[in-house]
DNA sequence: CCAAGGCGTTTAGAATAATAGACAACCTTC
DNA sequence: GAAGGTTGTCTATTATTCTAAACGCCTTGG
């Protein structure tokens, strides 16, 4: 028994947020099943395996396969995200060291007078954010608009767009781009 | 337990060539034990079923994994071989149906006179075989060599390459090349 | 024909796993 | 701090699986 079925279910369980009472309801058996697997106190029998992992729902085939590499992280404190702006703009990447990324989500802050200027490289995908606290300016194609706190944007990143400060307090926005640009 | 764990222990076992008894003795278990399972009796548990499998050996993330979807012919009678050769060269193909073959394994007849010509397409990947009857120049690159029954040879098959039956019987060979080129 | 040895199967008993329920520890909420 | 909820753990009993040793069947070789 050279694999830990046990902390391979209980990190399974814990991938999906459930109990071990929440789990062994959904997959009928007793908690106190669960909990002797995860400690490898019992090997279970297939079946009953199959059926645990029924309340998943997961198949076999999947929990072997599974090769549990350091699932990465999750949650990130304020001071994880990585800072990468300049002077004016602060950017702070959540997710960053994460290499297969399908998209970006950022903390952008924008000092007074901020502007990423209107010749940004216009890559292909699309993008959008919500902005916390200040004003901002938002150009995207002949389109401009300035944005508050809870206005929101979204548009194809293709088009042209440019973001200034144009209040006397810093802007910050919560924002996501797809395909990741960082 | 809808997933057949015991045909597919079966599966396996007959895949590897073994009886119940041998397995069980690799396996240190009792040959009941595999029995059973076979029949789908019990459901073993993991550790007796990584157990077993470890006499095959197999992992555990194999052996499920496995679609076992209608296992590919194994063997093929004389004439189960799929024809494609012309009047002077006789290709019969082993496993001709299997869609995904690594390689191409064929009993090759060349009547006398037959010549393959020099410009075949070379093509990437390797190939060999041996003679069985008959005598056969092979040219591959410069060199040139007339073989009879029981000689062999093998090359790269980007090398060009030519067979010509210099003998007034007929040639036959069997070879392999990778990766398949029928 | 019989004996020897292979095969898969079966059975009683020993070993192991699953259940139901109790337990302590930890939160909230009052 | 007490009540009520959660959490994971543990124990006695029940249920299941594994073993050891037999069984019947077939093939092989004298």
């Amino acid at each position: 028994m050279s694999i830990d079925v046990g902390g391979h279910l209980k990190a399974v369980r814990m991938m999906y947020g459930l109990s071990q009472r929440e789990l062994a309801k959904r997959a009928g058996v007793t908690n106190g099943t669960i909990s002797l697997i995860e400690q490898n106190r019992v090997s279970p029998s297939v079946s009953s395996l199959k059926k645990v992992l029924d309340g998943v729902p997961m198949s076999l085939a999947d929990f072997f396969t599974l090769d549990l590499q350091e699932s990465p992280q999750v949650f990130y404190a304020r001071d994880e995200l990585a800072d990468i702006g300049d002077r004016d703009v602060q950017l702070r990447l959540v997710a960053a060291k994460r290499t297969h990324r399908a998209m970006t989500i950022m903390h952008e802050r924008y000092r007074p007078k901020a502007d990423t200027g209107a010749d940004m490289l216009s890559h292909k995908g699309e993008e959008g954010g919500i902005i916390l606290t200040g004003h901002i300016e938002l150009t995207v194609g002949g389109q401009s608009r300035v944005l508050g706190p809870g206005d929101a944007y979204y548009f194809t990143s293709a088009v042209p767009h440019r973001f200034r400060n144009v209040g006397d307090e810093a802007c910050e926005i919560v924002s996501a781009s797809t395909p990741p640009t960082f």
